[in-house]
DNA sequence: TTGTACGCGTTATCAA
DNA sequence: TTGATAACGCGTACAA
């Protein structure tokens, strides 16, 4: 042991390595400052402050931070059943639509001193129940959801034991709980005008999976836009999981018929398989096929051609769930409320007019 | 209060709504078992299993079953002071080259009952520090780290108080602690013979920053590759953070000059903003200039053009990361040790023979 | 093999 | 305004 100053003031120093030196407790706090520990406490609690004299709290906050004082959260969260702590469920965090979305929600919360726990359900109700379980386990005071589905047991059963919980970009029918969600129907609204302004009229939609309410919105805003401009509204087939393959699957598929000039894609990854789809049936997008995406992820403005999509606020998206939780937290009994987003179609490289194909020619009359 | 079957057995029916069902605690177990709380624990417990005759065991499990008892994490924690907890640190989710490594990490300690808290710390060292003390406080086991810098004095710290931890991907000067990462300098070395191969003699590097192992590390082992094929080693610019508008300004910077025929940069961020700043420049990829980048990113693939990359493993990264730390926290006394990751360079259309330029005509002789 | 007794660090409640 | 006491739920020496 080399020789040093006597700890205790400013930095305390380490223990003999490797042990870990003992953090000081509350009690060391009021020991040092002479006062009973359940003033400490109060001194040192922000809401309890008031009710100790302004002399002793300051003797006391300086004790702590002379000592290099921290509450420990578990103690405190085994007294008072509460945590600082709110469970994200995400269906997988290497999907980039999500870590914009977990970012705004961790960088809101923080400011509220809460801390953000993180788990991936991979769309399976078993790992999302399990992951649910050990969070409530841990104590979260309340959930932000992004794996809900349109009809989802789980989700209700929370939401009836009042569960505090936010739904974050799926929501999920008949909850009557506080979500946030982008203006989905308006993004494809935008979209089948966009596509019919450039002339096409034979539009598909590639459908996310309609047991997810992105899935089943964008499908009925699709549905009713293409009616509205009086066009075919059934050219629909619907993707497994918004992949990649299961893009390139459902277009595959779709091309089997007649071929439409442009595509609707559930979301951009799907839109990435129906590139790939073109491609393999020697197919160019946008010369003979226009395709939209949604989402607007990062870099796919990158891509070959660049991707017209739907742009999201997805840092807002989990801004704005996080808010909602906290108002939820704090005790005030807020009616539950839909937040909707808004969207901006950003047109690129990946939509042009339709290729001017000869039209069989008509008996002549 | 609709009328329901008596609660106790099977499932607890939720109190009135909206309160939070309160959960079984370890002494109802005991109580409806017919033993003490003391005994309830060790049937429960894993470790202490043996210490109890198998009858009470059996009946203390199912009891416990019945219930829905799960035990408290907090409590728990209080007692021992573990948390089953491990922080990580990342500098920023929205990279994608985190959310792999960190789904790895996560995916590796899940198998062993260990549950993740993330932080991003925007490679900024209060908010890493901060970060780190607050994860501290909520007792956690351990540590991987992302964040870490080449002379990084609050790494050094933790590890000499002993704190359990491993680095990923970024590592620290003589720090003796466990730590993952790529074997950069191969894939560097590759990547210069690849461009050599081409043709290439006028290879200039966008290196990361120097302050980060990856930045210098790379740095240095593309050095040695100019070296070791006789050619200049010297057209270097480093980048200020691994972001595309770092690349940018840095490739500007070196454009100034006569121009290189191919650029080694530091990740494929930094790649992406050379594609912007030849661009800008009136340049074409790979005609004018080829470019290489480092980690592979998801979609990296399906740029215009597709970049040439140096595949890094990185959901593997974080996999060994977490095995490093379980070993670590096993209690077993682990020699630290550095395991680097083997990486392979992906051709793709960013790498092209250089340009047949005019040479000026030496004097004749 | 099981029970007793206590404490982990904090806060809520009551009394002074 | 402060102190005393108990309790949150659990694990663990120690005793039986």
């Amino acid at each position: 042991m080399t020789a040093r100053p006597p700890a205790g003031y400013g930095y305390v120093s380490a223990a003999s390595l490797p042990s870990v030196a003992p953090r000081p407790t509350l009690r060391d706090v009021a020991t040092q400052a002479g006062v009973h520990p359940a003033t400490a406490s109060r001194a040192l609690n922000e809401a309890t402050r008031s009710l100790v004299r302004p002399a002793t709290v300051a003797r006391v906050r300086e004790v702590a931070a002379a000592l290099g004082y921290q509450v420990n959260p578990i103690a405190r969260s085994l007294k008072t059943s509460r945590s600082e702590t709110v469970g994200v469920l995400v269906p997988d965090l290497t999907n980039p639509l999500f870590p914009p979305i977990v970012r705004g929600i961790e960088d809101a919360l923080a400011d509220s001193g809460y801390t953000v726990l993180t788990a991936n359900t991979d769309n399976d109700p078993a790992r999302t129940s399990s992951n649910f379980a050990a969070m409530q386990a841990r104590q979260v005071d309340g959930f932000i959801v992004a794996t809900a589905l349109l009809d989802d047991p789980l989700m209700h059963d929370a939401a009836e034991r009042g569960v505090p919980m936010v739904l974050v970009n799926r929501l999920t029918e008949h909850l009557d709980v506080s979500a946030v969600s982008a203006d989905d129907a308006t993004g494809i609204e935008r979209t089948v005008a966009h596509l019919v302004e450039l002339g096409h009229r034979d539009i598909a939609h590639v459908a996310g999976p309609l047991r997810v309410s992105t899935g089943a919105v964008r499908l009925r805003a699709f549905r009713a836009a293409m009616q509205s401009h009086g066009l075919r509204d059934d050219r629909v087939v619907e993707a497994e999981a918004y992949s990649e393959a299961a893009g390139r699957t459902a277009l595959l598929r779709l091309l089997d018929g007649n071929r439409p000039t442009a595509i609707v894609a559930g979301n951009d990854l799907l839109a990435l398989g129906c590139y790939d789809a073109l491609a393999e049936t020697g197919l160019s997008c946008p010369d003979d096929v226009s395709i939209v995406g949604f989402n607007d992820m990062p870099f796919i403005n990158r891509l070959q051609p660049p991707l017209t999509s739907v742009r999201v606020p997805q840092y807002d998206l989990g801004v704005e769930a996080a808010r909602l939780l906290l108002d939820r937290l704090s005790g005030r009994t807020v009616t539950p409320r839909v937040v909707l987003l808004p969207v901006r179609l950003v047109v690129r490289g990946s939509t042009a007019p339709p290729p001017t194909v000869k039209r069989p020619a008509r008996a002549a009359g």
